[in-house]
This record gives C-alpha cells, sequence and structure tokens, in this order.
DNA sequence: ACCATAGGCAAGCCGCTACTTGCATGTCAA
DNA sequence: TTGACATGCAAGTAGCGGCTTGCCTATGGT
C-alpha cells in the first residue's frame, strides 16, 4: 500500500468518517460496534455496522487509524500524523503575490486520482 | 450562503483543486486563463477552462479563494484562512484513552451532508 | 458441541460530482 | 461598431463513492 497524499484529503470529505476521528479523539481504541453505538445515541447517526466499517477502512488506508486486534476484538487508534503537513502545504510559504515564474517543480500529489499520465 | 465545514474538506478532496491552491500559493491574483495555462505547462493537467471555472467556483464557495473583479479580468487570491481551524479540532486536544463516558456533545459538523436527520 | 458475538467479503443500487459541449454575456481595442 | 478576448451559464454524460443486502469466518462462553 503505497499511502498516498490525496487519501488523507478523501478520507476527510465525509462527514461520518470526521464524526468518528473525533469519537476516537474522545475515547480512543474503540471496537467497531462501540463506534456504532456511539455514533447512533451521541450524534444521532443511523449508520449500519457495514457502512461504518467500510469508513474506518478508508480511515485506515489513509492512515488516520490504526488498528489491532484481540481475540475477537478489534480496536481502533486514531493516528494525526498524516495531518500535519497537509495544512503546512498552504500555511507555510509566505504569500508572495506574482513574484518569481519558474517554480521550484516539486511534486506533492503527482495527481493520484488523474487518469491518463499517458507514459507515452 | 452559509459556509459549512465541509465545503472545505471537500473542496480539498480533489487534487485538480489542491494544485490549483499551489498554483495561487506560489503566484497570487491570477485569471482563469493564466491558472488554465500554468496547470497545462506546469503540472501537465489537461483540465478544459470550464473544468477550472467549475473548481474555482468550489474553492470560492468554500472560501478558500476570494476573487476581484477588474475590468474583464478576475483575478483569485487564495485565502488560507478556513484551513487552521480544521486540523486542531483533532490536534488540539490531548489523547485521553477511555477515560470518561459522557461527551461534551459539542457541535463542530451539524452533519451538513446527512440526508435524512428525520425531525419526526 | 452449540450458540451468540465481533467482524469480514462481495455484489448491487443510487446519488453526487467532475467533465464536456454549446451558447451567451461583458469588456476592451481598432 | 466590429471583432477578439475573458468569462459565465446550463444541460447532458460517465464514473466514483457511500450505503445496503446477504452471506461467510472466527472467537469465546456455556
Amino acid at each position: 500500500m503505497v499511502r498516498r497524499v490525496g487519501d488523507v484529503f478523501k478520507a476527510l470529505a465525509d462527514s461520518t468518517r470526521r464524526t468518528i476521528l473525533d469519537e476516537l479523539t474522545d475515547r480512543n481504541g474503540q471496537t467497531l460496534f462501540e463506534i456504532c453505538a456511539r455514533l447512533a445515541t451521541k450524534h444521532g447517526l443511523g449508520s449500519s455496522r457495514q457502512a461504518i466499517s467500510q469508513h474506518l477502512d478508508v480511515l485506515e488506508a489513509a492512515g488516520l487509524v490504526e488498528t489491532r486486534r484481540e481475540g475477537r476484538y478489534k480496536f481502533h487508534y486514531i493516528n494525526t500524523g498524516p495531518l500535519e503537513p497537509i495544512i503546512e502545504r498552504w500555511l507555510g510559504k509566505p504569500e508572495k503575490d506574482a513574484g518569481d515564474g519558474a517554480g521550484t517543480d516539486d511534486e506533492r500529489d503527482r495527481h493520484e486520482d488523474q487518469p491518463g499520465e499517458r507514459p507515452r
């Protein structure tokens, strides 16, 4: 698994997944059923177990959630690591308006979801 | 326009829009045609003018881009304001694992893109 | 062994979204 | 005014993403 940059943004694009991250921030290391129950009661979400499970898969693929198996339970832990660099991407450099022309040409995204790229 | 929280995440979910933000970070205040040209040359994107225009609409609706008209030109400026609070949402509070049970019940997202909500 | 619990896998449906296509509007220069 | 340039608007299309439905595996208790 290559863990692209865009996966983090895609993962955060869904409000249910953001609420899951809120829930894991409030109480870390929950199981799937725990998350389902607390999403239903505290946040009024009616999502099914499979829906939450798929959301957790997306979050794990993005590196925002790590899991640990123990018997028949699977605990989920939030990982805020991928969150830090994605903001300083646009916040870090000073705002120069129309200064130079030739960019540094560093790759950040590589356009992961671009269809073609056409290597010729 | 209410400017919801989720709009910022939705706007950042697309890699072309992120590249546009990169481009505006590199040179602020570009016109639509400028952005099209530089996306094509520097980043190798073959998006049409209308596609870029629609992306800019999304970014503006999210508050990430502000515009200023001048004659027949429309200049686009990046606005990093909405970016700052969305990360400290999960980075700010300390990670307590399985501490209390009753949450603070503060609303952050309001679940803007939830279909039902069913007010009964 | 039996059953209940916790979770996984896969196919299908449906709505949203990015993109295209075509035309319309507005602005400046000659 | 005429034409070129910069942008806007709207309908239509294709693909992706979130959710459901149904069944399966595995662990633990009795």
